[in-house]
RNA sequence: GGAGAGGUGGCUGAGCGGUUGAAGGCACUGGUUUCGAAAACCAGCAUACGGGCAACCGUAUCGAGGGUUCAAAUCCCUCCCUCUCCGCCA
């Protein structure tokens, strides 16, 4: 447990034990993930916290012995003698202790900064070009006319309004309307149908949150450039993720109870701060929009974490199937992953227009890097207090789907045929003009 | 927005300067009892770091930070959080 003074609150990271145990392993994992950081300094400012931690606690050591004999003493004299001692005692101590804390946040700052290690099976890479594909699903579109965008399929429908959008939202504003606003329903109602059979449970969760859940899961204090913040010190979380991680935060999980399965729903936030010539045009990439979120607790065991993440995958990749979306699975590189990240893997589904898959999913896996940071522990069969280990990934997220949906839809007459398993919620089979 | 109350272990809840890592209860573990179980009774039971082969020893932790003191869960200051009442409101 440690002190995180530019946020005053309480931090888990990285075990110290298994990182001094695996330096070679740690430094290795910064630099396929492509992080300046430098174990060897952050050992050197552990070895120094060690050695001056221990001066301190024989100080204290010393004080504590003397407490007992001034509250055992039988007369004042006795008593003055010890007290008079100990005044001594005290400055040799309180110039250490300054010392100290001098030393601790110093080494607070590194250990942050220490990346989770990548699984051996994540290909390494600079960047999300190289990310590697390694299943697709479902032919390309094959059209007999010229595919059009979503804007435009959209904007004919009458099912979304991007000038009043802007208009009133500002940059990347929109509004969805009429059969864009039905569908948007439909993706989310079949998410959860989707997720049920797999024994998720649904959740409505917010997003103006504290920063502790954002903390806890990483995305403070590195990513405070890509969150909106309120005036009230809140942040406005750009995933389901974050408050549901948050939902279990300084808890123990009842015994027997792992693992737990939820799914989120939440308006997600995002500056994109880092993106401000990017895909300036249309729903790929909005300031606010909607996501159905996998989040997972499961047991401290690499292997249950693996068997999870390909679970997350599985019933994803059963939502495209059903939806008739062509997609493809990329794992993602070394330098494509996040700071706790362990592996990732992206669901690119097939945009006609752009002829280029798009990412509308990410899934992975943390260890115990997040529940570690969020306090969030289970009793294990020996009755000891773990860290449980937490998995999370994209199930359904609006409007950015609607953009391959609609897209690998359309039809010649600009009309959209809806995916059969949408049909029942939408009450018909096409989504045509005038019948918004 | 106004006025109060409070934050202590897995949970509940006492303590309000020194012998308190912290009473009591619940939960949990072991034992006695029982054909078995329940109940009852007895015992054990926090976490982290450091040292030791080990039994064990040291240090820290009573929301967070700072201060007073030889000594702080206990006194003072600041901050954070929670609850209750009033007002406003979906």
């Amino acid at each position: 447990m440690f002190f995180y003074p530019d946020f005053a609150i309480l931090v888990y990271m990285l075990d110290i034990k298994f990182i001094r145990e695996n330096k070679d392993l740690v430094q290795e994992a910064a630099r396929k993930k492509r992080l300046d950081f430098n174990v060897g300094d952050l050992l050197t400012a552990d070895d120094k916290r060690l050695s001056i931690l221990k001066e301190v606690e024989t100080f204290r050591a010393l004080q504590n012995e003397a407490n007992q004999k001034v509250a055992g003493a039988l007369n004042s004299e006795d008593r003055n003698v010890v007290i008079e001692e100990m005044k001594l005692v005290k400055e040799q101590l309180q110039k250490k202790e300054d010392e100290l804390k001098e030393v601790f946040i110093e080494w607070q700052k590194l250990m942050v900064q220490v990346p989770n290690i990548p699984d051996m099976s994540v290909p390494e890479g600079d960047s999300d070009a190289e990310n590697s594909e390694f299943k697709t699903h479902g032919d390309k579109t094959i059209f007999d006319f010229e595919p059009v965008s979503h804007i435009d399929i959209m904007s004919n429908l009458d099912m979304i309004d991007l000038e009043r959008g802007t208009k009133v939202a500002g940059f990347r504003g929109y509004f969805l309307k009429n059969d864009g606003f039905r569908l948007s329903f439909a993706l989310w109602q079949h998410a959860v149908e989707t997720a049920q059979k797999f024994g998720f449970s649904p959740i409505m969760a917010p997003s103006l949150l504290r920063k502790e859940p954002f903390i806890g899961t990483g995305y403070l204090p590195q990513g405070e450039e890509d969150l909106y913040k309120t005036q009230d010190s809140e942040y406005l979380s750009g995933t389901a993720e974050v408050p549901i991680m948050g939902y279990m935060m300084d808890e123990v999980i009842p015994e027997n109870s792992l693992p737990l399965q939820y799914l989120g729903f939440s308006p997600c936030f995002r500056r994109e701060a880092g993106s401000h010539g990017k895909d300036v045009k249309g729903l790929i990439r909005v300031h606010e929009f909607y996501k159905i979120e996998q989040v997972v607790l499961c047991e401290a065991r690499h292997d249950e974490s693996v068997k999870w993440h390909e679970t997350l995958l599985e019933v994803a990749e059963s939502y495209m199937e059903s939806l008739g979306i062509p997609y493809r699975v990329v794992v993602n590189c070394t330098g494509d992953l996040g700071l706790g990240q362990v592996k990732k893997y992206d669901i690119e589904a097939w945009v006609p227009k752009e002829e280029k898959y798009r990412e509308t999913h990410s899934i992975s896996y943390f260890h115990d890097f997040q529940t570690r940071r969020l306090n969030i522990k289970y009793k294990d069969t020996e009755g000891k207090l773990r860290f449980a280990h937490s998995l999370n990934g994209t199930l359904s997220a609006t409007p950015r789907l609607l953009v391959s949906l609609v897209e690998n839809y359309q039809q010649a007459d600009g009309s959209i045929k809806v995916p059969e398993v949408l049909q029942k919620y939408l009450g018909k089979d096409t989504i045509t003009k005038n019948q918004s």
